[in-house]
DNA sequence: CCGCTATAAAATGTATACATTTTTAACAGA
DNA sequence: TCTGTTAAAAATGTATACATTTTATAGCGG
């Protein structure tokens, strides 16, 4: 695994404080590795949005932010409809069967930890959205997921929408099947607007509370 | 001015040709430079989609897609009426004026070069855009804008598409000094759809010659 | 003549050392 | 005590040197 992985891994775990700076010299030390693959690796989550640079002002975890997150939600709210409709008549039996087996290997006892889960259900929509075959469009909407992932940890541990999110994720297989489009792609769009507007308000309540604190 | 600025101008001039590979040692020599921050330039471009990047195996410069630039202004057209929809309540008339000052800038006799007049155009649409105060959503159109560079500076030299857009950036600041904001956003609707379809045609007859010439 | 392997060449990835910029802290004066 | 200046410390940016991976080439066998 790769450094970049290894930060990113970190940064999706909370393990450096928002706000924070990050100095390329301590985390070479701390990963066993010199500043050059440290920098690639910044300047790579820098462009994902995981972390804030200030140009040569060092770069710093981002603070949670409900508008960036409304920004994010509302995009994919538009783009992923969009990708979802020009995948459809792509999506044969087969492709809906695996979407479904992933879903189905979601449901186990004991229930998986929010990492596998979060990438399971990205599994999920990967599998529909490729169908499309328009790398350009599913390449913007795979960054934008890449952008949430760093607010769903922190829904995943806080919340529990995963039997909600389930429900949907069957219903829009369902109506995928039967050839409902338009009906699919409006799931969709609820389901991610209903999705953002949960994250969003939890994040206004958690930032309110902050500022209390100070 | 820093390497990457250098880099990115030179790709818009269509300095490098597409589909051949650039080697990190000429690019140092070439400007100067080691290859330190040639990596840093040529990382940074890679994720604007200026460079298409095959892991460890170097980068090179795209060819002309035409199903890429489809899904770029598939996405201007449904995120770009969004944020001036966000930003209409807050387009006052100082906002308004300036914007025109810069169409008004544009008719200049004699006619300014293709560069100035794409920088002129962006001008144009940020300022109604900033006005959201979306950044996020902000930061996504632009990236999306600078990809579309590419395909524009190749436009621009082919096509003259000055008169009709001109035209339409006139009418839209008239909807939005009205308030018809819904008409307002539906128009850049059209238009950016309108320039989508005049590239993506001309795209894939260019691509259809260089195919014939093999 | 074609295809495979092994070796050499070249390109990228990484570490160390140095230069430049930014930040921090001390300090003098008001 | 506060403010502005200045010098030292620390952080980032860059160059050089080395290691690793990839690609091209020469040679061998079919």
């Amino acid at each position: 695994m790769d450094l970049y992985s290894q930060l990113k891994a970190d940064l999706q775990r909370g393990r450096f404080a928002p706000g924070s700076p990050l100095k390329q010299s301590e985390l070479a030390e701390h990963y066993g590795v010199s500043r050059i693959p440290v920098r690639d690796a910044l300047a790579r989550l820098k462009s994902e949005g995981w972390l804030t640079g200030h140009g040569k002002r060092g770069v710093a975890v981002p603070r949670f932010d409900p508008l960036e997150a409304e920004d994010l939600y509302l995009m994919r709210m538009h783009l992923e409809p969009l990708l979802l409709s020009l995948a459809a008549p792509s999506l044969n039996g087969e492709l809906l069967g695996r979407a479904q087996d992933i879903l189905d290997a979601m449901e186990t006892t004991p229930p998986l930890d929010a990492a596998t889960l979060g990438q399971l259900n990205w599994q999920f929509h990967t599998g529909l959205y490729r169908a499309a075959g328009r790398p350009t469009l599913f390449k913007t909407v795979e960054q934008l997921q890449r952008q949430c992932e760093r607010y769903i940890g922190y829904q995943n541990r806080s919340l529990d929408y995963q039997s909600t999110s389930q429900r949907e994720h069957y219903q829009l297989l369902a109506l995928l099947r039967q050839g409902e489009t338009r009906e699919a792609c409006s799931l969709l769009e609820q389901h991610i607007a209903a999705a953002g507007r949960v994250l969003v308000e939890h994040l206004k309540e958690q930032q309110g509370a902050d500022v209390d604190m100070k």
